[in-house]
DNA sequence: ACCTGAACACCGTTCAAGT
DNA sequence: ACCTGAACACCGTTCAAGT
């Protein structure tokens, strides 16, 4: 019974029980299952079985911890880059596909992720190459490329933003803005009634990947533009 | 001095010294001041003279506040809607700059804002015929309209986070961005070292202003595309 | 109805003490 | 160096009591 129970003081080598990778991994699951309010340090620490104040020694405090965690999410991002074989606009999104489905792993953590700028340009770093390299086939000045590349992933942000808000909402989008359309003063949005009327409900039932496709297109149409005004 | 003090129980008529506005509007100034983190019950109370419970009869839990706080950013929102005076292009920009400036009017509160799909949703009903008005006038179908729309909101919501949180950092963002690059292994990220080279200290700048712009126009020119395509 | 005071069940983090 | 226990200065919120 020499080891069993809690001990303190140092351990022996090799009996370390923590971490800091032990540390982020215990707290993503956390997060992934409970949700960011979930993730306390205590709470983290009697997961791991461990004191609360052992966490110290391996990360300086809750704001670390949680800047390890968007690290983790990015380190995930698969990027297969199918390179020159495909139009470059295809390129483009597939990258795209897979920033957004690195996001989407853990939807609890991005808005946590979107809002860390370190954490965010750390990985935009290793991340952005697949689409620096499609805009630089399709032609684009350096100036063009670094501007879309920028506007691409905010796009990205902010469509993963919203999708993970409204996953973790129970209500329905599309029942909910046809509602709330029809019970607007009349004549207060004309158009958007008249368009959404002309919708219908199954015409609003909001697809995310769908509507991802579609800013897509958008923006790889716009990019497409910028290069034949260059020329 | 029968009215000097705390006193408890209730006040007279007309004597109240608290309602759901005051509230909210306290609230909003410890956010702009101070940041978001510096927004707690006790001392919201503490600011407005008052006990911490008295602003449960107001609002019944501090999230409710904060919703309430996405629901005054976009009271704000001004929408001037140059109309049909105008390119529908130059109205799609207009609208959207005009939501860019009431997200930023309060930067300590952009996360909140974008991360409340209830706030989000309300608000984006009321604030979105100028772009409904200026696609329809293009000559989008309705599902087409629908789908431009929610990009468009996602590219100013993506971009408003970028943008706030960086205005939040000390540092500087282009310089670090090409630090970061020459920092990485050689032959990790070609094009983007290239092209970051290239570019330079100068041309990496980035002025959020020309950046937003550079998205619109991307945009712009892509939903025109849509209208082609459709005829 | 509206405000208060005490209390409960939490937080993150510092500090001194163990090995 | 790494882990612990007690303590500090906070939180949000419930509940009973005042008027």
């Amino acid at each position: 019974m020499v080891n069993a129970g809690k001990r303190s003081g140092r351990p022996r080598a090799g009996e370390e029980r923590l971490s800091r990778e032990a540390i982020l991994t215990a707290a993503l699951r956390i997060v992934d299952d409970e949700g960011i309010d979930a993730l306390t340090m205590r709470r983290l620490a009697s997961t791991l079985g461990v004191n609360p104040m052992s966490l110290y020694h391996h990360l300086p405090n809750k704001a670390a911890v949680l800047a390890g965690l968007a690290e983790l999410v990015f380190a995930d991002l698969e990027q297969p880059d199918p390179g020159d074989a495909v139009p470059w606009q295809e390129q483009v999104k597939d990258a795209a596909r897979s920033y957004r489905n690195a996001l989407q792993a853990h939807p609890n953590l991005a808005l946590q992720v979107l809002s860390d700028p370190a954490a965010v340009s750390d990985v935009v770093v290793v991340t952005v190459e697949p689409f620096y390299r499609a805009l630089d086939r399709a032609g684009l000045a350096p100036r063009q490329i670094f501007e879309s590349v920028n506007t691409l992933v905010d796009f990205i942000h902010g469509f993963t933003l919203g999708e993970a808000a409204v996953r973790a909402e129970t209500f329905e989008l599309a029942p909910d803005l046809l509602t709330r359309v029809q019970g607007l003063p009349a004549g207060k949005a004309p158009t958007l009634a008249r368009v959404v009327g002309e919708l219908g409900p199954e015409g609003l039932a909001y697809d995310f990947d769908s509507g991802f496709e579609s800013g897509l297109t958008v923006l790889t149409t716009g990019f497409a533009a910028a290069v034949r005004r260059d020329r």
